[in-house]
DNA sequence: CTAGGTTGTGCAAACGATTGCATGATAAAT
DNA sequence: ATTTATCATGCAATCGTTTGCACAACCTAG
């Protein structure tokens, strides 16, 4: 079908050499006479040339395409990031690839072995989280990579990610600045960057403002829906239920709204809310949440810089950017005075 | 870094062909030694040997990638659908890649180049729609390609898509039936397969009921919520405005709740709503929409399976299919009498 | 008239894998 | 002992591009 460079230096009398240079170089290099480079790029149209980026990246050792690794491409945060991230790469010249791994990390494994082997000039990943082995062989190997969103402390790699705790404490700050102290936390999955310092700034809040932390206010083991229904029938059931919810994730949160309609809990009357993400969707829900949002934009920007930079300079020292992230308040959370609390666990423990 | 096929052989004193054999055929076709298979194993894995799937798909010229081009990808429908789609692929040995055209022609045109370019195996497109004469150019090229969501009637292609028509009429009757007339549509963007079936679904069952199509009540031109937004906004302020909206994607609906939401008006009890789509969290929104479902999982499952055939077949003939889309009555329509619709009218021109 | 420059083009190797067709070595059959 | 299978492996072409080097033809300056 799709005819070659030899097809056209056959067609025209000139050697591959000629076609190749006209058809892909900036011809003036080796100065082709006008001539010719009509009657190339004239036969190229006819017959419906097409470059094999096959042979191009075999020749070039360059594929001029990024690898981007997600843990979920339905979830809303990821999918704007996928977004973002194209339009970025596409500004530099670069196409990608994406992989959803689902959260499960032998996935996120089977991913990275996929685009290296399609030779992909660069990486950029946001990983499960929890062990990191196949990704420092990814870096020992000296590929271009970038982590996004997620990332391991202990591990020398640039990446840039929001600052989670920061995230945490704005959320549950703003919950006990309205009177909260029972707040529960619906974890994501446990081990994973995000959840881990989401945690970590949840517990902090706690402490610094002279509030013990409750174990078993903390539940959950994923970032899905599923998950924060779950949980929030369990925590509604407790003997002493939360008055506030911090869920890790917008999923969880969605998951969380649906077990209080189901039980008749009203937001933010019975049960205040929160959650980590603000997709597009957080302001039309009932109630509006109160969210943490990321700087979406920022940081693909950041991310595609970043890998620019370290696929130019294989040796400079790595860096770890930590974005701010933002809190919107909307309708999900209530004041809360001691009198209101009170008749509220009495009306749940029905 | 990483090794080829020829390191392997040198390193293990026995020819390319062998190596080759050892690694990627089923080495039995070729009787290959268990000694000569152990030593190349090992040595494989010592030097960390990866294939070069640019040189095996130029050899072979097969690349096991499937391309996908979408309108949206951060459009909750179509995310869902990439998931979907990666999982069905993946079981079959394909990889993919996926571009997002941001509902621009000029975009998805270069998107088909870039995958021919790259010589996926096959093509699988969610169109903007619009246009088609580049989309005829890969049929005609004899490249396997599936329609999916998207297809033109006129042109002679597999695709898979929900009867659009009949959501159309489902989500209309059931406005007509709570009593509804003044039932306004708010459009996607004009001259695309899902937008004009749509409409015509629309259309049709006004006419069925005997109700006349008012054509400023058909409004809009694009997918997103701004439209959504600015359209709602316009139908508001309309001497004798709709007494429901029919908007004809998830995101639309978003806006159009923003704009209720800011003007006041309350869904369902001041204006019913019902929205084309139906993704994870119309269920969460405020109130819970009534939407039109489309079978995702069928759509790819069926997308893939016909795929797979053309690969196979590429002359069989072609077929179309339409799924059955399902209406999901949540809580965003109100049963209207004529007294609260004039009510509501008066109020709303305050 | 010759040395040296410019112009326009071609040769051939290389990138890494696959595979039909030998081939040489044993083993089995006549 | 000779033919015939069977086994295990190697040779070399091929896929489509790119690019350093060579070279022929012409021009120019001394």
């Amino acid at each position: 079908m799709s005819s070659t460079l030899k097809d056209i230096a056959e067609k025209t009398g000139v050697s591959v050499s000629t076609v190749s240079r006209v058809l892909h170089d900036n011809s003036k290099k080796y100065k082709i006479s006008e001539e010719t480079q009509e009657k190339v790029k004239q036969a190229a149209k006819d017959m419906g040339y097409r470059i094999n980026t096959l042979a191009r990246g075999l020749r070039l050792q360059k594929t001029f395409e990024i690898g981007l690794i997600v843990p979920d491409i339905a979830n809303p945060f990821f999918s704007a990031v996928i977004k973002s991230l194209a339009g970025e790469l596409r500004k530099g010249g670069y196409n990608f690839i994406v992989y959803d791994t689902d959260e499960d990390i032998s996935l996120e494994r089977s991913a990275i072995k996929s685009l290296l082997e399609k030779r992909v000039d660069g990486l950029i990943i946001a990983s499960v989280g929890q062990e990191f082995s196949h990704i420092q062989k990814v870096r020992d190997a000296n590929i271009p990579l970038v982590m996004i969103d997620r990332c391991f402390d202990s591990l020398d790699i640039d990446s840039v990610s929001v600052d989670n705790v920061k995230g945490s404490l704005f959320a549950v700050n703003h919950l006990i600045k309205e009177g909260h102290t029972r707040i529960a936390f619906i974890q994501g999955l446990p081990g994973t960057y995000a959840n881990e310092t989401r945690l970590q700034g949840y517990k902090q809040a706690l402490h610094d403002a002279g509030i013990a932390v409750d174990e078993h206010l903390i539940v959950g083991d994923d970032f899905r829906s599923l998950n924060g229904y779950l949980e929030t029938k369990h925590l509604l059931k407790l003997s002493a239920p939360p008055t506030a919810i911090f869920t890790a994730g917008d999923l969880i949160a969605l998951g969380s709204l649906e077990a209080c309609r189901e039980n008749g809990v009203r937001i933010p009357h019975d049960l205040s809310l929160v959650t980590f993400d603000d997709p597009i969707f957080t302001s039309y829900l009932s109630p509006a949440l109160t969210a943490i949002e990321q700087p979406i934009t920022k940081m693909t920007e950041m991310a595609a810089a970043m890998l620019y930079r370290r696929m130019r300079n294989p040796n400079d020292e790595r860096r770890k950017v930590l974005l701010e992230p933002k809190l919107n308040v909307r309708n999900s959370v209530a004041r809360l005075s001691t009198l209101t609390n009170i008749t509220h666990i009495t009306k749940l423990e029905k």
